[in-house]
DNA sequence: AGCACGCCGACT
DNA sequence: GTCGGCGTGCTC
């Protein structure tokens, strides 16, 4: 007897087998099995996706001659009908294919591996785990706060909005809701996701001391990208077989196999990496609470400065409107912490021409830290100086690749683009006409370092010793291990200034940092992009809570928080001032309901790359006018397509084009229909080079 | 996406 | 005479 099974294979949406394939096997196999199957000259990993599948021609009599599948991977449970759900949503709603969201999720070794090596893979012995061997911690007594929060989290449905402060305590909320849901069910999983690989070693440090005391020390995974495939094959097994309790991972961990899931937590939920932004542009975010649906698991989204989307979900009912799908949970205090910093504006108005520091702002930095406080200064833009300028011709620092400047670094005396990497030395003299009078025109850190030194100078730390100043960047940091160890220095206290761009202002404990100033900020104010003013309040608010972390410090003067800006009086500043994240986010979701904007409409972007911008645009343009009828009906927003913001990349050319609709539903419809108009349409422009859609899209 | 097949320029 | 460039087309 013989059984038509059907396979989903790593295929692209856009290839004509964008589906599931159909093989031919002697047996049977369960959904979810993953096979190893014939394409083309290839053998490629493949998951069983349902038993025969009615072919795209099966009203012809003649059947098509099937490949039979080649190999199973034995000895693996199949991958349950929740994952392979959670799969077929994201790819039909991020608009790409099954196979390659299925395939992407997978460990790359199961990929990999052949038949043999699996075998020998399976037979291996598991190593005998060693004792959790970190300190026993005292676990601390929740606060009311804490209480109250947790027994709405044990009684609620949710998803839940966690909203506190840095500081409030959030992390010991997760705990304790992973731990009544380990104690509550003797298989139970949990998901705890993070936005970036730097920030997972604190939190999962944290959950070892909490579980493997009591549960074992593997008891609990990690899934980011920095770990080897041999590892990441371990883990995923450990959560497929349930044998993790708790994953701790990025994004790419919202799709691990776990038979049990029951608590899934997002981490500063706002965060934008929790976007994937190249294959298929999922929001782990959002696939969360669509995964906490599909099994029943709660789901709690945590942030100190919510996402606008997350704060309008969960607003409370009013008098005339129903209140959001989540249910928001506040937690306002401040435990074990100093109070939340004096936030200080300083009118740039006021100052002369080109002042980088006040003199009010210096003198607040001298005063610290002879007093032995640390500073933190963030600025936006690494490099010495962003642009390099003729003063004689005019000539610029562009980028003869990309329709962007290259950025001056001074430390290794090159010129370098931030966007296709294209670096050259400095010149001595204008490329353009020879002068020599070039400079650098604004700042970026390097310069920040240089000019903090001078500024310094005289300072004298309370051992007498001069001050150190050090910056931690992406320049800084490219090194393995440099962050860790630049960051150490500063824990240590042999650092008084740090300069940095906002990787410094992320979840770091900076015990001794009692004043934040952060430069440049005015950019977002007045940005194209609807999401910046979103993006920097949370950026001052999250740098805002580095400093006054050590509440038994005795401060002469309380924490400061400075901003220099030529728009002190700005809505986002006043709210800043107050820490006031619910009148900013009022205030932000009034105008992006006056504009129709998300989370009032619902967004996709076409991009395009080709050699030049014409193609690029009439390939968006024709498809605009293919889709047009339907749009009209669903009353879908097609916009004229557009140059990109960085309008060239390494000699290619780009493009996009906006889709907006009221209706999350009649836009994921239209879209669905209108990709077989993109499709055809590549044949008649070939010099598209690239396209891609981009589901609610998180910069325009 | 891969990978093969296929048809034109600089090397042993 | 071959090696190899990447353009077109197919894979259950």
């Amino acid at each position: 007897m013989s059984h038509q099974i059907s396979v989903m294979v790593h295929t692209p949406a856009h290839s004509g087998i964008g589906g599931a394939l159909t093989y031919e096997s002697g047996t049977a196999h369960t959904a979810g099995t993953l096979v190893r199957v014939p394409l083309g000259s290839r053998e490629l990993l493949g998951v069983v996706w349902g038993g025969a599948a009615p072919h795209a021609d099966s009203g012809e009599t003649a059947p098509m001659q099937l490949r039979a599948i080649a190999s199973v991977l034995e000895g693996l449970t199949p991958l349950n009908a929740h994952w392979r759900q959670l799969v077929q949503f994201a790819a039909s709603y991020y608009q790409r294919s099954a196979g390659e969201v299925a395939l992407a999720a997978l460990p790359s070794q199961l990929r990999d591996l052949s038949a043999e090596q699996w075998a020998r893979r399976l037979k291996r012995k598991p190593k005998v785990v060693a004792a959790y061997e970190g300190a026993t911690q005292t676990i601390p007594t929740p606060t009311e706060e804490q209480a109250q929060v947790l027994a709405d989290i044990a009684t609620h449905k949710g998803p839940f909005l966690l909203f506190g402060n840095t500081g409030s305590g959030k992390t010991e909320v997760y705990l304790r809701a992973a731990q009544a849901v380990l104690e509550h069910n003797p298989q139970a999983q949990i998901l705890v996701m993070v936005p970036e690989i730097n920030l997972t070693p604190q939190l999962e440090e944290r959950f070892r001391a909490r579980f493997c005391p009591q549960w074992g020390a593997d008891c609990l995974v990690s899934m980011h990208s920095s770990l080897t495939p041999a590892q990441r094959l371990k883990n995923w097994l450990a959560a497929h077989s349930g044998e993790a309790r708790i994953v701790l991972g990025t994004r790419m961990a919202v799709f691990a196999s776990m038979p049990h899931l029951q608590l899934i937590v997002v981490d500063e939920e706002h965060d934008p990496s929790y976007k994937q932004q190249e294959g298929a542009r999922y929001s782990a975010r959002d696939l969360a609470i669509y995964r906490g649906q599909l099994e029943g698991a709660k789901v709690i989204l945590g942030s100190a400065t919510p996402s606008l989307e997350s704060w309008h979900h969960s607003r409370p009912a009013t008098t005339s409107e129903p209140a959001g799908r989540y249910m928001r949970l506040a937690m306002p205090s401040r435990v074990g912490q100093g109070a939340l910093p004096l936030v200080r504006r300083v009118d740039m108005n006021r100052q002369p021409y080109k002042t980088v520091f006040s003199n009010h702002l210096l003198d607040a930095m001298r005063e610290r830290v002879t007093r032995g406080e640390q500073i933190l200064v963030l600025l936006n833009r690494r490099g010495y100086a962003p642009v390099l300028n003729c003063n004689d011709c005019g000539w610029k620092s562009e980028c003869p690749h990309c329709s962007a400047f290259r950025v001056f670094h001074k430390l290794d005396r090159t010129l370098r683009c931030h966007h296709c990497g294209f670096t050259q030395p400095v010149p001595r003299a204008c490329p353009s006409c020879g002068n020599l009078d070039i400079s650098p025109l604004g700042r970026g850190t390097e310069q920040l370092e240089e000019h903090l030194a001078e500024l310094l100078a005289d300072v004298r730390r309370p051992d007498g010793e001069p001050i150190r100043i050090a910056r931690i960047d992406a320049d800084s940091t490219r090194l393995k291990g440099e962050l860790e160890r630049q960051l150490a220095e500063v824990h240590a206290g042999a650092v008084d200034v740090l300069v940095g761009t906002q990787m410094i202002a992320k979840g770091h404990d900076f015990r001794r940092v009692t004043l934040v100033a952060a430069l440049n900020t005015d950019g977002a104010l007045f940005s194209s992009d609807f999401r910046a003013p979103e993006r920097l309040f949370s950026l001052l608010m999250q740098a805002a809570g580095r400093a006054g972390r050590d509440a038994t410090m005795n401060l002469v003067s309380p924490c400061e928080m400075w901003v220099q800006s030529h728009h002190p009086q700005h809505p986002l500043f006043e709210a800043l001032k107050q820490h006031d994240y619910p009148a900013f986010a009022e205030q932000q979701l009034k105008e992006r309901a006056q504009a129709t904007l998300p989370p009032f409409s619902f967004q996709a972007l076409v991009r395009a790359e080709a050699r030049s911008q014409e193609a690029a645009q009439g390939f968006l343009n024709a498809a605009r006018e293919a889709g047009a009828a339907l749009a009209d009906e669903l009353m879908v927003d097609l916009y004229p397509a557009v140059p990109m913001t960085i309008q060239r990349v390494a000699n290619i050319e780009r493009a996009q084009m906006l889709i907006e609709c009221t209706s999350r539903k009649a836009l994921q419809h239209f879209l669905a229909h209108w990709q077989a108009d993109l499709h055809a349409l590549r044949n008649a422009h070939r010099q598209v080079i690239r396209w891609a859609v981009d589901v609610d899209p998180l910069a325009i």
